[in-house]
DNA sequence: ACCTGAACACCGTTCAAGT
DNA sequence: ACCTGAACACCGTTCAAGT
């Protein structure tokens, strides 16, 4: 009988998995975005072969699609939460932002998943339960899908993008873009050179949850938001 | 005097030049996508070599930055026409819409353009003629953006998606999806399997517009949906 | 069954050399 | 001033060979 290595040492090398190869093409995907997920990086850092994680997983293709559903698979937990259908809608969304946020590099790989499809299902299903009519779910659950998506995607590579070109003057929130915005020629823009300065306090995160408030008030199932 | 060129030559070989190279570059990028556009490919279509793109562009990121603001400039346009302000962010979506329905390609490449900024000025500015109160202006105008952003660059990256699978029983309307919905598990997906049936008469623009009448309705801009 | 690592084709970018 | 084309470093993918 050849040696055997001993059980306990699972921990420095454990054996190869699919699983373990999507967990670390997330950390590279973190750590530098797209470009930093890399079959050599990725065999380095699981010390193997470049060769070895083709047995496990058919390309990158692939690898991006199952690195961007394990991304959402903990926000569908959002259904076991207990709260009425605007509120459920509103923490669907923001549990959606939020990993974005995390994770900027989602926002592109998008179309890979059929998570469009759960989610426009968890939002149906909340509409429904609120009364919305039934000729109007259709339109009003694709709305409030395509921008909970849109609206994160964007968010969070600008946030990125700000984060990569180091302006940290003000924090990475809306403060370094209301700078920017100040400085616009006012006769060009006049409406966002007047708005600069009202943005200060703004952040991401509630300006997202306005809009989402927004269309919850367009689809009936908030008061006007002004009164 | 050694022997020049016919002027008239000019057609058969233009000089190069940082227009043409961009030109040809959203050639490329319409017909194959991002992975289309390579500095080999357009040296061959230029007939030039590949070193020569890089006397007139710094590299491949100035030059998608590049094409994308190409795709933008004629949006800008929409300042000319002569309508009511709901109206008139009505035409600025549906533009934003149908360039990014033929230029599937813009998408990903939205954080590189000034354009949200530039599209967030059109809409402002007609958010206030239509006399929504300043402390609403900016939530409504950048939620506006938001969705008609996010919905175009989703609908144009499923379309493509779409297109590329060759699902061509139905067209490539909402129709492919339907019949994919229809099949769905019931119990899974009680909200999506149902509604499957009725959006065969529905299509991806009249969707999109309903989505920024949603918003206009939720900003007040607009009569109640259902009445 | 699973892994290694050299090899291949292709890419962005540079640069000495030409005109 | 502008262009050529070979060269470099790096990438996704394949595959004969190992265990």
């Amino acid at each position: 009988m050849p040696d055997r290595p001993n059980p306990r040492a699972e921990r420095r090398q454990e054996a190869l998995s699919r699983d373990r190869i999507v967990a670390t093409a997330v950390e590279l995907l973190d750590a530098d975005g797209e470009q930093g997920l890399t079959f050599r990086a990725l065999a380095t850092r699981l010390s193997t072969g470049a060769g070895a994680i083709y047995w496990h997983v058919a390309n990158k293709d692939e690898l991006l699609t199952a690195a961007t559903d394990a991304m959402f698979v903990p926000i569908l937990d959002v259904r076991r939460i207990n709260a009425s259908p605007p509120a459920k809608i509103r923490t669907i969304g923001l549990s959606v932002f939020d990993a974005m946020d995390a994770h900027p590099w989602i926002g592109p790989q998008l179309s890979r998943t059929s998570w469009q499809t759960s989610m426009l299902e968890l939002i149906g299903q909340q509409l429904q339960l609120a009364g919305v009519p039934a000729p109007a779910q259709f339109t009003a659950a694709s709305t409030l899908v395509s921008f909970i998506l849109g609206a994160s995607s964007q968010n969070a590579v600008n946030a990125s993008v700000r984060a990569a070109s180091g302006t940290r003057s003000r924090s990475d929130s809306l403060g370094a873009v209301a700078d920017r915005w100040a400085r616009l020629d006012p006769d060009e823009y006049p409406f966002v050179h007047q708005i600069a300065g009202a943005i200060g306090e703004h952040d991401d995160r509630e300006q997202f949850l306005a809009g989402v408030d927004l269309l919850l008030t367009g689809i009936g199932l908030l008061g006007q938001p002004t009164p």
